[in-house]
RNA sequence: GGGCGCGUAGCUCAGCGGAAGAGCACUCGGCUUACAACCGAGGGGUCGCUGGUUCGAACCCAGCCGUGCCCACCA
């Protein structure tokens, strides 16, 4: 074993033969965290890198999708870091309004207690407790897969700084009438007890009941919802509708009630829809509340917040779902059910949180004013102050902010940011603002209600920083640079982030770019969910392959905006990989390679070198354009083909005969693994870092610097050279495959041409790699392989070969070349193509042909070069036994 | 009902105007002293269909078929 003074490698731990992250990963973390990589400076003059992290809800635990969110924003903020920018990823948690109640209400029901029985104080109280004990699991699962995050700045929402943040923005849009009080349809959950945002409302198509009502004797309406009929004020046609002109202005009797109600005219109704004529329940529908506006008609809410019938009558006390089809029992008794009801599929909208048919209902709420938010939100995009990548994706981004309604933001909830607004005694706003004391007066009381999460969710990107605070963070790193979440919450939280932040900074956008992704998906593209069992827990596979494999494996598969599908297997790949890193390093010390010194004068190295030198220079320059492109899947594409094929598969294989007496290959294999770990630590962090440190003996690789290509290291000669040498390599390999020859197997050989091609100093190599020995005395060229440029190998292949299937093998050969000289030569023989087609496209058809030429030749060569007898004589003639017949015995 | 996207090797996907690619799976041969979580070799695709534009189309256009997603207040 060589032991050069420049090596390093005696006094660098030994490696085992397997990589196992299980051991190394987790203290590794903790001592990165304890010598301060991750903590972010405000008061340095390097440039600022900011990333604020999609905050997970405290409720949650880290989910495959937070894995790939995670790895992709890990990847950005460990590169940048390496490249000096001062990095900040700030982490952080929402305190999740429904969920988080939800979950502490669920507690107190077991022992059979409700929120009520606490009281909203002790409530509250309650689930500070929940979240001091069991909330936040997530935090602890980020360290498992190595999330660089700033620790030290970690927030959540309702903090006391963000408290103050958003109690602050409240008072600024309330005082700008952005904010208003009103009484609205909105979306209600009767379970949940409160209103929901058009977001948090999920529509799927559900099989409904169509049932025809006749209102009179010329008035049929139809209904999915016919307990509404309770709450009708009017009946409505179309302005221009002939059959019903003659009623407007009439009344007719609405069943079950005895009350008379009007027929009105009104521009939204879709004559050729139905019977042209509808139903006007305006407490209890959207379209049906606008019409009554429009018509000044009365809005009964006939349905409590239960969804319990409130109108007086046999029907008072019965839910919605019971009360349906009594109400259809009733008319059908009174002849008012004109056809039978029949199946009607039509989208029904249900509760994000808990899956309740949502019920439209007339409600006074809290509402922020969108459209002018909005605008500036989508403009923000449009003039390029903000890019969404990939790119195609803006158009979504548009047509929501296009046509954004106005949000409700009250949640008749107790676990978020109360609303900070005081009522006199008639119930008029007296006092709205972040006043540091409550404020008191005569007969004041507060809001009871809470806001919608995703209003503080939407002032995360400055709100963390210390807004409304000027502070240093804030100078510093806002705007984000980017933001990375998936393409589902693009509405949710990114286009109100902008809103607000656009409308809190004066204009000055949260973020720069907007990095979407997909959705992580199984290995047939399946969305993964418990039913279909396909389910990917990130943890387990953390445990079982490491962190490094598991976020290899899901930043392999994330191009830009789509959707990312994983599987155990690829994972195992991924695992692999970093075994083979392991591997190739643990081989490269004990041969000698390190860091130490400059790189070994140019013409020191050997074309071996010189040509992995050049081939690391445009692995950097790709692999740093795809990251600026955030093209995570061709990083590790072009990364994992440099490792395994160039690298492992090549290099290490043709410097193994000279590395041990060569300290410029050794400080050129040190230099390549060096800048490797590198390129590779942003998305395996874990392995990279001890291998480095093993290799340099540096401090750590989270600090160390960005490669950066030198196009002086850049040598075509060399790269041509080395492609020479690998076609060899690989045209005898595949002749010794095609023949049956055993790898270990020595052949004895002649090679010709090498000198002429420029690699005759690398013979040895040839030889080695193909394994090919010196001709002896006796050495009889029973086989020729024509390799190309000029290049024979001679083999003395006695009793081996099968002369009909090589033949075979060249014969198919011929054909495709020449098929492929016929249609270089075609092209070249069409007169609009030479007339038309660009010169460069020309020259490179002319290579084809030339090519092409070239290759028939060299099979005619060969084929000439062949024997004319077949395997079978050759069998025939042996004189060996049956048993070793075929092979050569050395 | 609107909008967006996708159909390329058995599977998952790159390529998006000038010679059909990768990973996995598959076949054959190998423990060649870094790695069998490995090494070497190989098979496999009229690039959904039909037209069009072009000297040239997997790539651009139109239509069709299939498929996925998002948005939606037609009872």
């Amino acid at each position: 074993m060589s032991t050069s003074p420049v090596t390093a490698a005696a006094v660098k731990p030994t490696l085992s033969t397997t990589y196992l992250p299980a051991e190394v990963e987790q203290p590794r973390y903790e001592r990165w965290v304890a010598a301060g990589y991750f903590r972010a400076r405000a008061d340095t003059e390097r440039p600022p890198f900011s990333i604020v992290i999609p905050p997970p809800n405290v409720t949650g635990s880290l989910h495959v999708g937070h894995a790939l969110d995670h790895t992709i924003q890990d990847s950005l903020i460990r590169r940048r870091r390496m490249q000096g920018y001062e990095s900040l990823w700030l982490p952080g948690m929402d305190h999740a309004g429904i969920a988080t109640q939800n979950v502490v209400e669920r507690q107190l029901a077991t022992q059979g207690l409700s929120r009520h029985d606490l009281g909203r104080e002790a409530f509250i109280e309650r689930v500070w407790q929940w979240k001091a004990s069991s909330g936040g699991a997530i935090l602890g699962q980020m360290r498992r897969l190595g999330d660089s995050v700033d620790w030290s700045r970690e927030r959540f929402t309702m903090d006391e700084g963000l408290s103050r943040a958003v109690l602050t923005i409240f008072k600024r849009l309330y005082e700008d009438g952005l904010i208003y009080r009103a009484e609205r349809i909105i979306n209600w959950c009767p379970r949940c007890l409160t209103a929901l945002s058009d977001i948090e409302v999920d529509h799927t198509d559900d099989e409904g009941e169509l049932v025809s009502i006749r209102y009179s004797d010329e008035i049929v309406v139809a209904t999915t919802r016919a307990e509404t009929m309770l709450g009708d004020t009017a009946v409505a046609v179309h302005p221009d509708d002939e059959r019903y002109r003659h009623l407007v202005g009439t009344e007719v009797e609405l069943p079950l009630t005895g009350r008379r109600i009007p027929v009105v005219a009104d521009g939204h109704v879709d004559p050729t829809f139905g019977t042209g004529a509808v139903k006007v329940t305006p407490a209890h529908d959207p379209n049906d509340f606008e019409i009554g506006q429009r018509h000044g008609l009365p809005s009964p809410i006939v349905l409590d917040e239960r969804g319990v019938i409130t109108a007086p009558g046999p029907f008072q006390g019965l839910d919605r779902f019971e009360a349906r089809p009594a109400i259809v029992a009733a008319l059908r008794e009174q002849g008012r059910i004109v056809a039978e009801k029949r199946p009607y599929v039509h989208a029904v909208g249900h509760c994000s949180r808990c899956g309740t048919t949502v019920e439209p209902r007339l409600s006074l709420q809290w509402f922020v004013h969108t459209a002018p938010l909005a605008k500036a939100a989508g403009d923000a995009v449009r003039d390029g102050r903000v890019r969404i990548e990939p790119g195609e994706l803006a158009k979504r981004y548009f047509a929501w902010v296009d046509n954004m309604h106005d949000w409700c933001i009250s949640r008749q909830l107790w676990w978020g940011h109360r609303i900070p607004v005081w009522y006199g005694p008639e119930g008029e706003v007296v006092c709205v603002g972040p006043e540091d004391e409550a404020p008191t007066g005569p007969g004041w009381r507060q809001d009871d209600d809470v806001l919608d999460t995703w209003f503080s969710s939407a002032l995360w990107p400055f709100s963390t920083l210390g807004w409304p605070e000027e502070t240093e963070d804030l100078a510093r790193f806002y705007p984000t640079s980017v933001l990375v979440t998936g393409y589902d919450i693009l509405f949710f939280w990114v286009a109100r982030m902008m809103m607000f932040g656009l409308y809190a900074r004066d204009g000055q956008q949260p973020f720069n770019v907007v990095a979407l992704h997909g959705m992580v998906r199984d290995q047939h593209g399946k969305k993964m969910s418990k039913s279909y069992g396909n389910v990917v827990d990130p943890l387990d596979w953390i445990e079982r392959f490491g962190a490094d494999a598991t976020r290899f494996t899901l930043a392999r598969g994330a191009n830009p905006g789509s959707d990312v599908p994983v599987s155990e297997e690829w994972c195992q790949g991924s695992r692999n990989f970093c075994n083979k890193l392991w591997n190739a390093t643990r081989f490269a010390l004990l041969n000698g390679a390190h860091t130490g010194g400059d790189l070994p004068a140019y013409e020191e190295l050997s074309t071996v070198d010189r040509w992995v030198l050049s081939r690391l220079q445009h692995v950097i320059g790709e692999v740093d354009e795809q990251f600026e492109r955030f093209e995570f899947a061709k990083v590790c594409d072009t990364l994992y083909h440099f490792a395994w094929d160039d690298v492992c598969d090549w290099y290490l294989e043709l410097t193994k005969p000279v590395i041990e007496h060569s300290p410029a290959t050794q400080r050129v294999l040190g230099h390549v693994l060096d800048q490797l770990m590198r390129l590779l630590h942003p998305v395996i962090p874990f392995v990279t870092e001890e291998l480095w440190l093993a290799l340099t003996g540096g401090e750590s690789l989270v600090i160390a610097g960005w490669p950066a290509p030198d196009k002086s290291l850049v040598d075509d000669a060399a790269e041509a050279d080395i492609g020479v040498l690998q076609r060899v390599v690989t045209e005898v390999r595949r002749f010794r495959s095609d023949q049956g020859l055993k790898p270990g197997q020595r052949v004895a050989a002649q090679l010709s041409g090498l000198a002429a091609a420029g690699i005759a100093e690398h013979e040895p190599l040839v030889r080695s790699l193909a394994r090919l020995e010196r001709k002896g005395d006796g050495f009889q060229a029973t086989a020729t392989l024509v390799v190309g440029g000029g290049i024979t190998v001679a083999l003395d292949t006695r009793g081996t070969i099968d002369v009909a299937a090589e033949r075979a093998r060249l014969e198919k050969d011929r054909i495709a070349a020449q098929k492929e000289r016929a249609g270089a030569a075609a092209k070249l023989g069409n007169v609009d193509f030479l007339a038309k087609a660009p010169e460069q496209v020309v020259a490179k058809i002319r290579q084809r042909l030339a090519g092409a030429e070239a290759e028939l030749a060299r099979i005619d060569a060969a084929l000439g070069a062949l024997g004319e007898r077949s395997r079978s004589e050759v069998l025939a003639e042996a004189s060996t036994p049956p048993a070793t017949q075929g092979r050569r015995v050395d």
